[in-house]
DNA sequence: TTGGAAAGTCAACAAGGCTGACTTAAACTT
DNA sequence: AAGTTTAAGTCAGCCTTGTTGACTTTCCAA
């Protein structure tokens, strides 16, 4: 059966020997978790009428407020179009709020209302009590085996945006 | 800064003090990676003009030959005509067999063709890639923990048809 | 022999991606 | 000051992939 291992030592840099089978499980499982990753937001989403891209749009607005339009398609990598649709319909539901720049007139700065706020953490808490339930059940050393695996696994680009996300963070 | 930590004890089932913010960083980890996740088999597709729907199905399908149409539905969480629409492009371009039941008639069960396997090993080989690489920069310790905690991240039912596909496996 | 399950089909619709073309306003550059 | 570039937004149209609902065909099993 023998789970993920190595050749002799089990510690630190020694080689892999991960066969494809180990590897498709992988795979497998990055598929079944992200449903379940979803799985909550979007029994809530469905409630307002919304779908995963406002809860994306909300999402990185609340963790980056006062981002540019710009600066949040870079993030979610999708175009200015699409975008657009999904943040037209939060600002007329005034979930969301676009105040022009100070600085630069021609860009929009990007704002959660109280309401946007309100939605965002009970999405945000749905989602949140899984990963907490999930860590928990898988223990301390696994959280951060996790984290390290998905990070290598993104495009050098995201990681980028990932990382100046989790510095930053919120509430300058 | 303080990486996802315990109380006092580091090991075992001692307590996590997880802040919002940790876990925020964790279902953000969980957004890029799946982009590059599945960045590679994207590029693939395109040139053949299939979609991620037509990998999801090719992938199950070479993971439980001979599989049923309703299984693979439970499988891909998808409705019927959903699958159908897939299936039937596959199917009439060569790439996916279906066979009526011996036992029961009224079943199909699926197979892929010689090229529907070569096609799902072009697709595979460059998800493995991205998946080893990812595994040889975290090393053997975060691939348990990253598989730990994906598993306990999915719903009861999808672990169930993880689990199913995980023992049996290939080549019956 | 009839009821119900499995599979498939047709139609219609929606979300959320995409491209391309174009406007407006502001900010740079020359 | 004129011209170019940039940020944002809009309109139109397309595609994939999901959905519901209604319906047929096949065929197993009570």
């Amino acid at each position: 059966m023998a789970e993920p291992g190595t050749a002799s030592s089990q510690r630190g840099e020694s080689l892999l020997f991960l066969t494809d089978e180990q590897l498709r499980k992988g795979i497998e499982a990055m598929f079944f978790a992200y449903r379940g990753f979803t799985a909550d937001p979007d029994r809530i989403l469905e409630k307002y009428g919304y779908g995963r891209a406002h809860h994306r749009a909300l999402h990185f607005i609340h963790r980056a407020p006062g981002t540019t339009v710009n600066n949040l398609l870079a993030i979610l990598g999708v175009t200015k179009q699409s975008l657009n649709r999904v943040l037209r319909g939060l600002i007329a539901d005034g979930l969301v709020e676009s105040k022009v720049g100070k600085r630069d007139k021609r860009e929009r700065h990007l704002y959660l209302t109280v309401i946007g706020e309100a939605l965002e953490q009970e999405l945000s808490d749905a989602q949140r009590a899984r990963m907490r339930e999930a860590y928990k059940i898988a223990g301390p050393e696994a959280v951060v085996g996790f984290r390290q695996v998905l990070e290598a696994m993104m495009d050098p680009e995201m990681h980028r945006h990932f990382t100046a996300l989790k510095e930053g963070a919120n509430d300058r």
